[in-house]
DNA sequence: TCTTATTATCGTAATATTGCAATATTAATT
DNA sequence: AATTAATATTGCAATATTACGATAATAAGA
């Protein structure tokens, strides 16, 4: 089917799925990477850096963007993006929350 | 194309992206803490516990096993899925050290 | 306003994932 | 050996993801 069975999973374990998803591509992890290296947050050279076509980054960027990772900001000329630290190390606390809890659990 | 191009991405990128996979479908998470809760690693009823067919999985089994997740151990007579929670530690550093490293450099 | 540069969206093709019924395999028990 | 119970594999259908060319939208500067 390819459609996941969502009305059978608790939010929590969709919710570290979501997150996952995110982190499950190579290059929306260079993405993230790249734009919290930025100084500045000096942008649009994603495209350049990771060897992917323009459409393709745009599209990981709303991957990105729609997890809430993404703020954009403009300064002069580009639309500059940058990582949003907070909500980031918020996918982080829930992961390791789910590896800490599953991990104790265990025989 | 749905295919990744791989090729262009870094070793480690790639690493996290398939650890991030693993956990990237609810089904998966519900099912890595099911069997690190069970005690003496009775699993078998997995499939009553999740709510998705005998197959599927068994599918799902398959993604976690060959993320080195599963150890099989024989208790009598079923066959009994464990948590390598060595594996398990190993997977939450990576993500951690990515985590930590990209929010460090961030503006 | 007209370029120009940057980013987003559309359309499409290829591949991947999810899910299950049917079937096969495996191992313990009779 | 035959039966039974548990798990894996196969085959298939539906949906999702990845990728990119073409095009549209947006905003800054001439």
């Amino acid at each position: 089917m390819g459609a996941s069975k969502v009305e059978i999973h608790t939010e929590t374990h969709i919710l570290i799925s979501e997150i996952a998803k995110v982190l499950s591509h190579p290059a929306r992890v260079a993405i993230l990477e790249y734009i919290a290296k930025q100084e500045n947050c000096i942008c649009g050279d994603i495209v350049d850096e990771i060897g992917l076509s323009q459409p393709t980054i745009s599209q990981h960027l709303q991957v990105i963007r729609n997890a809430g990772l993404l703020k954009g900001n403009f300064e002069g000329k580009r639309l500059c993006y940058c990582l949003d630290v907070a909500r980031f190390k918020e996918f982080q606390q829930v992961l390791n929350q789910f590896f800490n809890h599953t991990s104790a659990q265990c025989c």
